[in-house]
RNA sequence: GGCAGGUUACCCAAGCGGCCAAAGGGAGCUGACUGUAAAUCAGUUGCGCGAGCUACGGGGGUUCGAAUCCCUCACCUGCCA
């Protein structure tokens, strides 16, 4: 049997950790209650957070005690980061979007059985906390010295714009969920992304000082891309978990597209396959790179993980009706209609809609001046036939079945041009 | 509270009265080559078909003319209290 640990190093999940001997130790000798927290500061989760997510789920499907734990005051407050001091969002807005974040991190765990997860908002125990008490009884903890060596704390202090108190009392916060979930729950492990690495110590330190007890840290690795790119920028931003915030059918996009040279650590970072399995799409990258296998199992089941099984379905079927070798207009109707309902629509309100109007309507393009570009570079195309002329309109025979016209920007970029039923 | 410096397009950054819809770099987008990949090369990037319109932190002024000069407000940074 392979030690955890050592699972999730293969996996990519591992960076570093504090005492590894100890932690491994602390792994084997039985269930170990573990904690990774999620700060409220957009509606959604996103691609650094499903990282997160799947290394929680390793940790519960090997036995151990998962909380999720959502930043209902630390979302309040702001992690302070490179790019600047962060505009506070009101208290309304982190109330909504903590309840956003609780269902997302819900799909990932398991609450039923002998072995449930349990989620917890660290509102509640900060938000009776007198300021008083704060200072006395956590802050006395704290080494200024200590605070102000952290990495994204030194560096804001030296940079132009500097930091506020706020912001730098962050890792306080964080180091106070810690003892408190040590102290309800038992928890003696947080995880979280590398970059956490500096809040997590604030927890096992604050920990040992108050309580005597040791406590564990790990952290995965920033994910990369090989050629140096960030990894997760798509046009609309992040790649977001939320279906209203970047479809499903986007969403499996976005991994279908990842590069040969990243796919097989992807697979082995966001799926649950097995070594042989991967093993196996490693060879297939190597040796029939245009049929995509790893790239196509990659987005199954990450798409199937984060949206289910019926929408990853849909989606998949969409995805070859759109980008298979056959004619568009060979498809029949309810193919068709169920491949479009994938894609962003602009509704054919007239007999002759200008095309740039409908590239614009349907988000392919920011505006009918760059709608006109992009049809004088020769990126546009109506059901795979290019579109030359930038003043062209859109004529009722285009309409498949009557109905419906595939936009095409670029090379994979889709919409649907729709005339309404009836 | 005082003094000094700063705020330019997605980001960094030049510009210091007309030649500025604004240099340069990054990033994005499109094309060629391909495999819904990468690399490379080329084009392109405020809104508008166009006349033109709106823009250089907000507001007000000087001027024939302001991103550029003056006043004021807001915010950021540094030094002093």
């Amino acid at each position: 049997m392979v030690h955890i640990l050592d699972e999730l190093r293969w996996r990519g999940l591992l960076a570093q950790s504090t005492d590894e001997e100890a932690l491994r130790d602390a792994l084997s000798a039985g269930p170990v209650t573990v904690y990774c927290g999620f700060d409220p500061t957009a509606p959604s989760l996103h691609h650094g957070h499903l990282v997160q997510l799947v290394l929680l789920r390793h940790l519960q499907l090997a036995g151990h005690r998962v909380l999720g734990l959502v930043g209902g005051a630390t979302g309040m407050i702001g992690d302070p980061r490179m790019s600047g001091e962060r505009v506070l969002n009101t208290k309304e807005t982190v109330g909504e979007w903590v309840e956003r974040l609780r269902a997302q991190i819900s799909r990932f765990l398991d609450f039923e059985g002998e072995n449930p997860a349990r989620l917890v908002n660290n509102l509640d125990w900060t938000a009776q906390l007198s300021a008083i008490d704060f200072l006395r009884d956590i802050g006395k903890h704290y080494r200024l010295g200590t605070m102000l060596a952290k990495d994204t704390v030194a560096r804001r202090l030296a940079s132009e714009e500097g930091i506020s108190f706020t912001e730098f009392s962050y890792q306080i916060l964080q180091g106070l969920d810690f003892l408190e979930l040590n102290r309800r729950y038992g928890c003696t492990l947080q995880t979280g992304g590398n970059d956490q690495w500096g809040n997590l110590l604030s927890g096992v330190e604050l920990i040992r000082k108050a309580e005597g007890r040791t406590a564990h840290a790990l952290t995965t690795p920033l994910i990369t891309k090989a050629d140096g790119t960030k990894f997760g920028k798509t046009e609309g931003g992040a790649v977001w978990l939320a279906p209203d915030m970047m479809t499903p059918y986007a969403f499996y996009q976005f991994w279908i597209n990842t590069d040969d040279a990243d796919v097989i650590g992807y697979l082995r970072t966001f799926t649950f396959r097995s070594r042989e399995q991967i093993a196996e799409l490693e060879e297939a990258v190597a040796d029939r790179p245009f049929t995509r296998e790893a790239q196509r199992a990659l987005a199954h089941d990450v798409t199937t993980l984060v949206h289910g099984q019926a929408a990853t379905d849909a989606v998949v079927a969409a995805s070859q009706a759109l980008f298979g070798r056959g004619e568009l207009a060979e498809l029949d109707a309810g193919t068709l209609e169920a491949a479009v309902d994938e894609l962003p629509k602009a509704v054919v309100g007239t007999d002759a809609p200008a095309v740039v109007d409908l590239l614009a309507e349907a988000g392919l393009v920011a505006g009918r001046g760059a709608g006109r570009r992009a049809i004088s570079e020769g990126g546009v195309s109506i059901n795979n036939v290019r579109v030359t002329d930038p003043d062209a309109v859109l004529s009722v025979d285009q309409l498949l079945h009557g109905r419906w016209a595939v936009l095409r920007r670029g090379k994979r970029t889709l919409a649907v041009a729709e005339r309404p039923n009836g």
